[in-house]
DNA sequence: TTAATTTGCTAAACCGGTTTATAATAATTA
DNA sequence: TAATTATTATAAACCGGTTTAGCAAATTAA
């Protein structure tokens, strides 16, 4: 590593052309009909002395990186971690490395740091949009640099995008719920209106609809700190004594949900029975163990690796959007009425 | 961002040489004694067609990338992951990005990605270091390349590294157990030899014998899956019916200690006291909620970054060397005897 | 035998910056 | 007035690769 070699050491030691080694490095050997005998020479050489080419140099000229820029809300979430995870493991098969970054869903910062991002020429971006940059994104795409959302999308312009069925996983966990004998089922939200939140809502909407119930919605504001939260959430709880299940839309939510719920004395699924969206080891470990809508998140992760090679591989871009179903895992706090 | 400017193109718009703008981008105006003139030309137009210069290529005359490669065990762990989001943070203010990876504990896969993030020429590295990797790390540095270590160390050679103070905080811990008179006090770790792992291991073992206790330790083998952990954790706890603690010396192991209590029949704190290593939201929710030694996240992502940032930006290299203090944090399951 | 083609290789331009060494002019000093 | 010094700016080399265009020699075709 000490003193690194060139491909120009190596076109002086051999005296051989660099372009001749280039060629030779980049598989072109035949094509450009470089002899058998010189490449040996030449492969001999860079096995002996260990040559890896400079990939900042190589990088320059071609305009490739081989990384992948991964802009998530925030990188230590249970969700985003475990898809960081994946993404990365994925990622490296192809040769590809990760840059990451947490948005906190601030819009401006994100701005901002896709910027950052597109100047250091990443091949590709997976990005968990926060509301208000879609021109940013439409940017890079009409730069013709690989993008793909995930967890949510922009509904009213066209991009590729890998997200779990929303509305569809949480209507069935709401039915659920209802065969199990529930009727005052509310749904505890973050005050969002970015479209998984409001595919949650409208899931939990029509299912109590269906089912001529009154739907009773809980919004957290984005700025509550967890005590805020749990104290919100607890007199939310008083307030509606005759509540027979929660449905929380997001992991976080149901932790603090937990809390509240324990500070009323209530018992889960004796006195109340709860649904979270999104599973969480927490949530097996728990007693009782929480029943929740899981999302694949392995195959979210190969979903957009594959969509983002697909593309970063090609000279055309081309839209590819997947929902994936999420899996309603069914566990001890919704067992009160079966 | 479509067909970059560059800065031959602004040389050719306004008749001057690179090498003047260069040195105006560079803050060296004055230095290099441009007029200020010619200077408020250059950054008028700069300006007004927003230039920014190509990082690949700075990068390739400088040497610099701006890039630090973080190496931890797993991302997606509660642990790693918050570090992750801190260091970014930090990081980030200071114009770097950050490259990760999942080492998975592997000695030969840490070294190839090592190579793989050196070549991507990192300014400086963050690695929880498997075993065996000394030789790497010993490179790495003999090349001036920056990095601390953490989470661990290598007893047996010098380097930069910020770790826990695990010794003394399980120390005390133990002694806290104790003085709520626990006395058989089990000690539940993962199969390892590394040196936090020990370290933890020989506080227990100390404050357990300066007590006239006796040890009594369950090492649980890498390789086990959840289920196989609670088992064992099970039948541990099946063979030692006269036990009043356990202490964990990692939060996956708390979780999976917590399901083998739920599974014998034993409530947390009236029959059996828990001390979990590494604390997690998770451990303040549950019903009781768990003691915990809680690592000072944001200040060990603080000092890492404090470290690396200092020796990046300077010709030579130092060693510096932060054991920082945890923090016992008493919760409901260790409430039994006092 | 000559023209055309193939084989084998390379010079030079390019990617887009940084940096060293130096030139041209203006202002001072002796 | 000539020599010296400051001021202002630049040409060219460099970082380490890729790629285009083309040359010379060997081979084949006419």
């Amino acid at each position: 590593m000490k003193n690194k070699l060139s491909i120009n050491d190596i076109a002086k030691a051999l005296q051989v052309s660099k372009t001749t080694i280039s060629f030779i490095l980049n598989g072109k050997a035949e094509e450009k009909r470089i002899s058998k005998d010189l490449t040996e020479r030449v492969i001999k050489f860079i096995k002996e002395n260990d040559f890896r080419p400079n990939q900042l140099a190589k990088s320059l000229s071609t305009g490739k990186t081989f990384t992948i820029g991964l802009m998530v809300e925030k990188i230590s979430d249970y969700f985003f971690a475990q898809i960081a995870y994946h993404v990365e493991e994925l990622a490296n098969k192809s040769g590809y490395k990760i840059i990451y970054c947490s948005t906190e869903n601030d819009t401006q910062k994100t701005k901002e740091l896709i910027k950052l991002f597109a100047e250091r020429h990443v091949d590709g971006f997976i990005i968990t949009p926060p509301v208000g940059i879609e021109k940013e994104i439409k940017d890079l795409m009409q730069n013709d640099i690989p993008v793909v959302l995930f967890d949510r999308f922009f509904t009213d312009f066209n991009t590729s995008y890998v997200v779990m069925d929303n509305y569809e996983s949480t209507y069935k966990a709401i039915n659920y719920l209802i065969t199990t004998k529930c009727a005052n089922i509310a749904f505890i939200e973050l005050e969002s209106d970015q479209n998984q939140m409001t595919e949650r809502k409208r899931g939990y909407v029509n299912a109590m609809n269906e089912n001529r119930l009154t739907s009773n919605i809980l919004r957290i504001p984005f700025s509550n700190d967890k005590k805020q939260t749990i104290l919100q959430i607890t007199s939310f709880l008083a307030d509606n004594i005759q509540l027979d299940a929660l449905f929380f839309a997001t992991n976080y939510l149901t932790m603090h949900g937990i809390k509240a719920i324990h500070n009323r004395g209530l018992k889960i699924p004796h006195d109340i029975s709860i649904v979270a969206f999104d599973d969480h080891d927490f949530f097996d470990i728990y007693t009782p163990s929480i029943t929740a809508v899981a999302q694949p998140i392995q195959e979210m992760a190969q979903q957009l690796i594959n969509i983002l090679l697909n593309d970063m591989s090609s000279r055309k871009r081309t839209i590819q959007q997947k929902v994936v179903p999420a899996k309603l895992i069914l566990r001890d706090s919704t067992t009160r009425k079966i």
